[in-house]
RNA sequence: GCCGCCGUAGUAUAGCCCGGUUUAGUAUGCGGGCCUGUCGAGCCCGUGACCCGGGUUCAAAUCCCGGCGGCGGCGCCA
């Protein structure tokens, strides 16, 4: 077998050489041992060796696997690489700490480093699981426009682009189009990027991040998407549970175990639950962040660490959900995980009258969404859908503290590069 | 948009409040030496830093002003 990565430490002792080499392969380290007398051969080599050489190497696992901090390798073929021109800017060993901001600039070169490396794996595990259950489930994947006209959804604040000779945005979410397709499909998903020009600086919001979204149509009531969504997530949750437990274990993580269903809890519930713990809410907007947090520790209690809240006021949300009879109240509902949200959806209006007039409502011209109305002239079946947020769902699983380190490369308030 | 805190070697920090006692301390890295497999190895020697500009002062890493950069809180947002 034959193995390829890069000299994350060198310890002399004695005579005895001492690689650690951090390969592609696992997250765990391979340890090569190098003694004078039985490997004459690579033993000039190896003396040469510095921390960063990339290198590839071929031989056994060791009888004896004295190591603490990897798996023992005896070589019987040795080849190097690429050495480093300059010693590493930061420590690939795990010794001396590093601060987010320059853990961020140099995260290519960290990744060497099993935890950080854990993480992307684990980013890339759910995504592969996202996929399995859509696959499974009978949604098709889908690819939207990234670059949209004006007037997308509202809410968040838009980058602009130029588009030849048109003002063109980057878009924050594929809503609009991913419930156009369910003219023509029942059950659609996409994995894709968002963009939000939100001038915040938190540990849970970045200008560039990637959601999970789903729409499907047919349905008979909000509660059809809401399983779709809990479905998912434990499916996600399970998977990494099981087929991550290294890259857990690297990063001091307990496997989640997740049954469906998620608790559900109503808006008005939770105004009401927060007020008698002393929280000051309102009743026709959305959660502050600190409402937010304070359900999730209500929750944490009680063992709930995934929960809905379903039914927020109309006044609080898009025009696309559907409103309930009273119209004070919408099917729009959230996901929340351990006090943040990490994905919103619900049933969507899906009779070409009400749309016009909720968007009316809105305050929206329905002359600036006509190319999404037409979609709803055509037999538009009852539908809905959500969104859920890689970062956020990734920084929850691992108990991240900082949204940035969810992500190799941030886009957030400040950084462009790398 | 409003507000707060921070900015010292490659990395991470002490010193700053109370200016001079500092050739700016420590750890780690890096270079060299020692050590019969270390595992945050150890021991010895060496290396290297006060974000930028202006001001106050006999004297500024330390106080003041501005800029740039980082982190966070509120708002907004996922």
């Amino acid at each position: 077998m034959r193995y390829c990565g890069w000299v994350v430490r060198k310890v002399q002792v004695g005579r005895v050489l001492i690689l650690e080499v951090s390969t592609s392969s696992s997250v765990r380290l391979s340890v090569l041992v190098f003694k004078p007398e039985r490997d004459r051969d690579f033993y000039a080599t190896v003396r040469d060796v510095d921390v960063g050489t990339a290198l590839c190497f071929e031989g056994f696992p060791a009888e004896e696997q004295k190591s603490k901090r990897g798996i023992e390798y005896v070589v019987e073929k040795l080849e190097i690489y690429a050495k480093p021109l300059e010693p590493l800017p930061v420590d690939t060993a795990g010794k001396t700490p590093v601060l987010l901001d320059t853990r961020l600039k140099y995260r290519w070169l960290l990744a060497r480093k099993p935890e950080e490396r854990a993480i992307v794996r684990i980013r890339s595990g759910i995504i592969k699981a996202a996929r399995e259950y859509f696959e499974a489930n009978g949604f098709t994947e889908i690819h939207t426009p990234k670059i949209v006209a004006a007037g997308a959804e509202g809410g968040a604040t838009l980058f602009k682009v130029q588009y030849f000779e048109n003002d063109a945005y980057l878009s924050q979410s594929p809503q609009l189009y991913k419930q156009m397709l369910i003219a023509s499909f029942e059950k659609v998903y996409e994995i894709t990027p968002y963009f939000r020009a939100e001038k915040f600086n938190t540990p849970r919001h970045l200008n560039e991040s990637w959601g999970i979204d789903a729409e499907q149509g047919f349905i008979s009531s909000v509660e059809d998407v809401m399983k779709t969504l809990e479905e998912l997530v434990a499916y996600i949750v399970n998977y990494v549970s099981k087929n991550y437990r290294e890259e857990l274990e690297e990063l001091g993580i307990q496997p989640l175990q997740l049954t469906t269903p998620f608790k559900r809890l109503k808006f008005t519930e939770v105004v009401d639950l927060l007020r008698s713990e002393g929280v000051d809410v309102r009743e026709n907007e959305d959660l502050s962040d600190y409402a937010e947090r304070k359900l999730g520790e209500i929750m944490s209690e009680k063992k709930h660490y995934l929960y809905f809240i379903v039914g927020f006021p109309w006044s609080s949300t898009a025009f696309y959900y559907m409103r309930e009879e009273d119209g004070i109240y919408t099917r729009k509902f959230d996901l929340d995980f351990k006090g943040l949200e990490i994905a919103s959806g619900g049933q969507r209006e899906h009779r070409y009258e009400k749309l016009v007039e909720a968007l009316k409502d809105k305050g929206l011209n329905p002359e600036n969404y006509s190319f999404y109305l037409e979609a709803f002239k055509y037999g538009m079946p009852p539908h809905g859908g959500f969104g859920l947020g890689i970062e956020r769902l990734l920084m929850k699983i691992l108990n991240l503290e900082n949204i940035r380190e969810a992500v190799l490369f941030v886009r957030d308030r400040t950084r462009l590069i790398p």
